[in-house]
RNA sequence: GGCCCCGUAGCUCAACGGAUAGAGCACCGGUCUUCUAAACCGAUGGUUGCAGGUUCGAGUCCUGCCGGGGUCGCCA
C-alpha cells in the first residue's frame, strides 16, 4: 500500500533539533552521515547543493556487515558526477574518525558498513530502561488528526470472525498511530438507515409473534438467527399484545429503533471483549429528514459534478435485467474512478452511496488531516468512487486511506472449519474470545498483512510451543520476569533506576550486543509500521526479538558467563538483568500497540 | 470483459528500492545433576509465476501475459 503522504512528509520541516526523548540510534546515525556530507560538500570534497533526501542508514541483512550501513555514496554518485566508491572512501575516512564509530568499511558496490562504539549499546540499554513505556514512541505524526473508521458491521446481527480481523486490525493500527505522534479517533458507522434495517425489524416482529406462541414466519430474506429470539421476548415485556396482529406501519419503527439499538448493545459489548473501544459511534440515519445528504450533494454540484445521465451496461457481464435508466450521478470520473456512479436510486431514493459521501463529508468538516477507512476485502470495488468523493469535498486537501482486511479462515485440529448459519456452525466473534481469549485471537490475527488472508486454527493458536508466535513472545516476556524475580531472591537491587546505573561495560560479548542491536531497531520498527500503516510489523517484530532472547538465554547453558545473574557478582548481574530488562520493556512496548497484555509468568 | 488484491523453500509466511532473498513447520543430527529444555544449536532446502522496462541496484516500482481470489447501477 502507498503510504499516505499525509503520513509520510510532515506539512512542516523537518525538524533539526531531535527529540531527547526519542533514542533513535539509526536517525542519530544518520543525522551524522547527512552533516559529514554537508562538512564534505563545504569544504568542496563534493559538489555543493546536493540532494540528500535518499541517503539511508539501515541495518543491513547480513550481521557480518556490521552493525549499520549508509548507501550515501550510491545515491549521490550520479549526481555529484563521481564514482561511488571514491565517495565512499573519503565518507568512510571522516566517519571513521568519529569517536562513535569503531569501523567504516566501504564493501560491495559503494555500501559503507558502520560498527558502533560499544558505548552506544549500552547508551541505549540505559535509554530504553529510561524511558520505559514512551521507548519508541515519536512525533512522526506532529499531532496530526486521524480519523480511523473501522469496524462499521451492519447491526443486523452479531460480529463473526471477519469482523473481528477488522476490529484488531484497526484498532492496532489506532494504537500504532498513536504510539506515532497522531491524535487519533476511532470511529464506528452504524448503517442504520438502509433497508437493512426494516428487514431486522420484520425479522424481530416474527420472534416477537413467536413469545405470544405463534409460529414465526421467517419468510425468504429476513434474518433466521436465534440471537433475535430474546429481542421478541423483550418486546413481549414492554409492549404485550398491543402489537399483535397489527399493520407494518404501526410498528416497522418502534421495532427497528428497538432491533437497531439492542444489536449496537450487543456490538459494543463483543467490541469491549476484544478490548476495543470506539470513539464516536456514528449514525447514518442521522443524516437522513436533517439536509446533511443533501449539503453534501450540493457542496459537489456546486463544483459541477452531479449531473443526469444514463450509464452504460456492464461489460462483459450477464446483464439479463439491466436496463437503461436515467439516474442522478456523481462525476467520480474527475476524480480517478472509473464510471461515474449513481447516487440516486430510479425510485428517487438514494443510494448507499449518498449517505456515505455525506458521512465522509462531515468527517472532513470536523477537521481531519487524514482519513483512513477499514473495510472488508469484498468491500474492494468501492474504493475509487470513497476516494474520488472525498477528494472531490475536500479539493483534494483531505487524503482518504483504504486498508482492505482479507478473509480469515478457520482451522480445527488443522482442518478446515466450514462456517454455516444454518448448520449452526456460525462463529461469532464472542465464540472466539471465549475460547482463546482476547490477547491471543489480537495477536494471531495481527500476524498477517491485512490485505493477505489469514489462517486461524483454534488449537495451534493455544498450543503452549514455538510454533505459536504469540506463546514465544509471551515466554520471552515471562522469563525476563523470572529473572527480576530471581534476582530480587539474591538480594540484587534491580529497580529501573539501579539497572540504569550499573556499569554496562561488561557487556560486550557477540551475543549479548546482538540483543541490543535488535532493540536499537525498535524505534524504527515503529516508524516504518506506522509510515506503511501495517502494525503486522510490530508482531514480526516481536518474534525476532524473542527469539534473540531466547538465543541467548539458552547460550547460558553452555557459557556460564552469559547467564544474566552471575553468583556473587552484583555489579555484573545488574548490567546484565539491565539488558533483559531492556529487552522486557520492549516486549511489553511493542504488545501494547497490538493490544496485548504481557504475562509475568507461563502457568 | 473492466477494476482491485495475491503469487517467494515441499507447507505456512517474512523482507523500509539495497549486498549472498530470510524465519517457522516438515525431514536429518545435536543440547536438560543448569537462571523456566513450553527452549536452544546445526544441516538440508530457491530461476521470488513468465517476459520486458525504469534504476548504480528490483521479490519490491512500471507495462504485458499466466494462475488464484474479490468485485462490477436500481443490496450495504
Amino acid at each position: 500500500m502507498t503510504p499516505s503522504p499525509a503520513v509520510v512528509n510532515p506539512p512542516r520541516r523537518q525538524p533539526q533539533a531531535k527529540d531527547d526523548r526519542a533514542m533513535n540510534l539509526f536517525s542519530d546515525l544518520r543525522d551524522l552521515v547527512v552533516e559529514t556530507l554537508q562538512a564534505m560538500e563545504s569544504d568542496g570534497a563534493l559538489p555543493k547543493g546536493l540532494d540528500l533526501a535518499n541517503v539511508t542508514v539501515e541495518p543491513p541483512r547480513d550481521p557480518a556487515h556490521g552493525d549499520m550501513a549508509t548507501n550515501a555514496a550510491m545515491v549521490l554518485a550520479k549526481p555529484a558526477g563521481m564514482k561511488p566508491r571514491e565517495i565512499a572512501e573519503a565518507l568512510a575516512a571522516r566517519l571513521d574518525a568519529d569517536g562513535r564509530i569503531s569501523s567504516a568499511e566501504v564493501a560491495g558496490p559503494g555500501f559503507i558498513n558502520l560498527r558502533l562504539a560499544p558505548a552506544l549499546w549500552h547508551g541505549l540499554i540505559r535509554g530504553a530502561l529510561a524511558e520505559g513505556a514512551m521507548f519508541g514512541r515519536s512525533d512522526l505524526g506532529q499531532g496530526r488528526r486521524v480519523n480511523v473508521e473501522f469496524v462499521s458491521a451492519n447491526p443486523t446481527g452479531p460480529m463473526h470472525v471477519g469482523h473481528t480481523r477488522g476490529a484488531v486490525f484497526g484498532d492496532a493500527l489506532a494504537r500504532l498511530l498513536e504510539f506515532s505522534g497522531h491524535d487519533v479517533t476511532r470511529e464506528y458507522y452504524i448503517n442504520d438507515g438502509g433497508a437493512q434495517v426494516d428487514v431486522l425489524a420484520r425479522s424481530v416482529y416474527e420472534r416477537y409473534r413467536e413469545a405470544h406462541g405463534r409460529a414465526p414466519e421467517i419468510a425468504e430474506g429476513l434474518y433466521p438467527g436465534d440471537y433475535l429470539v430474546p429481542l421478541g421476548q423483550a418486546l413481549k415485556d414492554r409492549y404485550g399484545d398491543a402489537l399483535l396482529d397489527r399493520p407494518e406501519a404501526e410498528w416497522l419503527e418502534p421495532l427497528r429503533d428497538f432491533a437497531t439499538s439492542a444489536m449496537m448493545d450487543r456490538i459494543r459489548d463483543d467490541l469491549a471483549a476484544l478490548g476495543v473501544k470506539m470513539d464516536v459511534y456514528f449514525s447514518e440515519k442521522s443524516l437522513y429528514g436533517t439536509g446533511r445528504i443533501e449539503a453534501a450533494l450540493d457542496s459537489l454540484e456546486k463544483k459541477g459534478l452531479i449531473y443526469r445521465g444514463v450509464l452504460e451496461p456492464p461489460k462483459g457481464k450477464l446483464a439479463e435485467d439491466w436496463e437503461a435508466r436515467e439516474q442522478t450521478l456523481f462525476r467520480s470520473t474527475a476524480h480517478g474512478d472509473d464510471v461515474d456512479r449513481p447516487v440516486r436510486k430510479a425510485d428517487g431514493g438514494w443510494t448507499y452511496f449518498a449517505p456515505d459521501i455525506a458521512y465522509h463529508h462531515d468527517k472532513i468538516e470536523r477537521g481531519y488531516d487524514l482519513l483512513i477507512d477499514v473495510l472488508g476485502a469484498d468491500h474492494g470495488g468501492y474504493v475509487k468512487r470513497m476516494k474520488a468523493a472525498v477528494s472531490a469535498l475536500s479539493d483534494g486537501r483531505v487524503p482518504l486511506e483504504v486498508k482492505l482486511v482479507q478473509l480469515v479462515k478457520l482451522y480445527k485440529n488443522g482442518e478446515p472449519f466450514k462456517m454455516s448459519k444454518r448448520a449452526g456452525t456460525f462463529v461469532t466473534l464472542r465464540d472466539v474470545v471465549e475460547q482463546v481469549g482476547a490477547d491471543v485471537t489480537r495477536f494471531v490475527m495481527l500476524t498477517r498483512k491485512n490485505d493477505a488472508p489469514l489462517d486461524f486454527d483454534f488449537d495451534r493458536v493455544l498450543e503452549q510451543s514455538k510454533d505459536n508466535p504469540v506463546f514465544y513472545v509471551q515466554y520471552a516476556h515471562a522469563r525476563i520476569c523470572s529473572v527480576l524475580r530471581k534476582a530480587a531472591e539474591a538480594e540484587i537491587a534491580c529497580a529501573d533506576a539501579e539497572l540504569q546505573a550499573a556499569d554496562l561495560a561488561v557487556l560486550a560479548h557477540e551475543a549479548e550486543l546482538a540483543l541490543a542491536r535488535r532493540l536499537a531497531q525498535w524505534p524504527r520498527v515503529v516508524e516504518v509500521a506506522a509510515r506503511a500503516g501495517e502494525p503486522h510489523r510490530i508482531a514480526t517484530y516481536l518474534s525476532e526479538l524473542a527469539a534473540e532472547f531466547h538465543g541467548l538465554w539458552n547460550r547460558g547453558h553452555d557459557e556460564p558467563a552469559l547467564r544474566f545473574i552471575q553468583e556473587g557478582d552484583v555489579a555484573t548481574s545488574q548490567a546484565k538483568i539491565a539488558l533483559a530488562r531492556a529487552t522486557g520493556v520492549v516486549i511489553s512496548a511493542g504488545l501494547g500497540i497490538l493490544g496485548v497484555a504481557p504475562v509475568e509468568e507461563m502457568r
